[in-house]
DNA sequence: GTCCATCTCGGAACCGTTCCCAAGTTTGTC
DNA sequence: GACAAACTTGGGAACGGTTCCGAGATGGAC
């Protein structure tokens, strides 16, 4: 008291001084572990006030091993993969929702999402590396490659972590998914039901094993309905590679009056792809996207699409990973959510 | 090595151990920091090899005193606010982007972001919070509502923070702005020499500074050419509060042929209400958004807008929290960009 | 060969928590 | 009233780094 007052933040011993207590009782205090006296509870809060103490994490985290924090790593193009074609996952409204959706639950377990870019062998490297640093306690893997070699890795390394999709690689790692053949066969039957006779289907990369099972389930439900080849074309998830699929697919199959995209961004760039050609959605050319992204509502007209619930997939994927977290050793579990077509304008 | 090899993970000392030498060469060695022998070096870097060691980063945060992470908030709309209207941030192009050049950014100077939610005064409490418990450097504010505290907080407690846009509180932090008042000269100007006739504005909230210096700058230049009243709706950014401002002002104004809205989601809305009505864009009608977002090229016809650099502001709002972090004490700093109007289809 | 300056390295203190363990206090039972 | 059990509390050792300080070693100048 004496003392030059001292700009030096506040510590437990401190705030043990001030109440008359003992470090270890304002510990305990604070976490309220039981085992503390009521009014000793009292005195070390008026004495935190007081102070104005607030526990440092790095301390806390050196103690407990665990810091709540988690990764979000959402993995964009890769320079190797093409790099320029994609020049930011953050324009695909899908990765926007799976953060918005983990950020959101995370901040009802007390758990801190550390947002990491993935394009490059060196960011994989630093993901793993962040949690092996202790700086997480596990990692959300958001990744559109089926080659990605982080599930494995984490996998591997038995550290917590839960992946968007089934992992390709077929590493032991929790998941969340969506039946994306199901989802596959809701649109072909959209569109056999409103009469379409020749269907196309404009698929996302061969790669990417979701992209894969939604085309797998259009062409099987189609199948059952006399078309079981539709002319196909692929495209990257963008609506540039869209409108290409589409003209692409317009040169071998000008009759075409109904179409599927894997994702409601190429569903867009196939109906800019239609009506540049003077061709009417729906009357002449129907169109059934995929997401039910926030662009299936700007969409003139309004885009049909097979809605995949990517905030609730999100906030599953938190709560597996903190539960892991806290009781680690656990086996990996998954949650698998069922799609439903949204119908509007476009079909 | 008779030890049963345990699976603890390796520590400085193990690495010590190992290279024969003392804990503080290895932490020496580790961040070559001058006067430590070459060939030491290189031993050292075969023991952390063989180890496999990872340094702790809570043990060394707690050392320096800093983390190498900082907080990024972003707000949305509080609950007190509205809530309902804007169910999420993400939704808006505006904040992936700006949290893309922030993340891209923030990866080449040895930072990671911490993506902190804020709708409600717990959630600035916390953001706060985080700070002063040294789970974080320092913070990046994005927010558009004039009146949040967090930037005054921050100010006050002497702790590091960037905004995004002039903090209308006029709070003495250090920020990142574009020349909105000429953003929506260039706008007005765009459009008189378009020969447009009778200009309406669809203006953001009232308690937006930048929405109201964008509104601003276009009356003013359209008050140089005998406009100085256009007809004018207010919307909250979102593409339905565009739709019925659009309808707002033609039920007053049917007669105009050109409108500027402060947001290109707006402006997408108005483009839908006008198209609605039968009206050409921009034969009958032609319309100017702001920020040249992504949605600027879906739209159809294709949104004339004002661009707002957001990765590159992001980009140095990040350098400049990172320096400040690095050299506590240096006063605030500013950095204002300039618009540049890009022309497309709808004007 | 001696002396001094310079450089390299090891020992030990320190950062601020948590948690184990022992000591002390209270309560209850016979 | 004695003794055991249950509960609180404080002391001190981790946790895993960084950094100050002093001791040797080394090299150069005279």
């Amino acid at each position: 008291m004496e003392k030059p007052a001292d700009i030096r933040t506040p510590t437990l011993d401190d705030v043990a001084r001030v109440a008359g207590v003992s470090r270890a009782t304002v510990s305990r205090a604070i976490r309220d572990t039981r085992g503390v006296a009521p009014e000793l509870k009292e005195i070390v809060g008026r004495a935190i006030a007081e102070t104005g103490y607030v526990p440092n994490r790095a301390a806390r985290s050196l103690a407990t091993g665990r810091t709540g924090t988690v990764i979000i790593a959402v993995a964009g193009a890769d320079a190797e993969y093409g790099g320029v074609a994609e020049p930011d996952v953050f324009a695909d409204p899908f990765f926007s929702r799976v953060i918005s959706g983990v950020v959101r639950t995370l901040r009802t377990l007390d758990t801190q999402p550390v947002l990491l870019l993935v394009e490059s062998d060196a960011d994989r490297a630093d993901v793993l590396a962040t949690v092996r640093q202790g700086a997480a306690d596990g990692a959300l893997l958001v990744s559109t490659h089926s080659d990605d070699p982080l599930p494995s890795a984490f996998a591997a390394a038995g550290l917590p972590a839960v992946t968007f999709a089934r992992p390709a690689s077929g590493a032991p790692v929790s998941f969340v998914d969506i039946a994306n053949h199901d989802g596959g066969r809701l649109a072909a039957e959209h569109l056999v039901a409103r009469g379409a006779q020749r269907v196309a289907l404009i698929a996302g990369p061969d790669d990417v094993p979701s992209a894969q099972d939604r085309a797998r389930g259009f062409r099987d439900a189609m199948a059952r309905h006399g078309q079981a080849f539709p002319p196909t074309a692929h495209g990257d998830f963008t609506v540039e590679s869209g409108e290409r699929a589409m003209a692409e697919i317009l040169e071998s199959a000008p009759d075409i009056d109904g179409v599927f995209a894997a994702n409601d961004l190429m569903a867009l760039g196939a109906m800019h792809g239609l009506q540049a050609q003077g061709r009417r959605v729906p009357d002449d050319v129907a169109i059934v996207g995929f997401d039910d992204s926030v662009i299936a509502t700007i969409a003139r007209p309004t885009l049909t699409s097979v809605r995949q619930p990517i905030e609730e997939m999100a906030a599953q994927m938190a709560r597996i990973l903190v539960a892991q977290i806290h009781e680690p050793g656990t086996r990996p579990s998954s949650v698998i959510f069922d799609p439903v077509l949204i119908a509007r304008g476009s079909a």
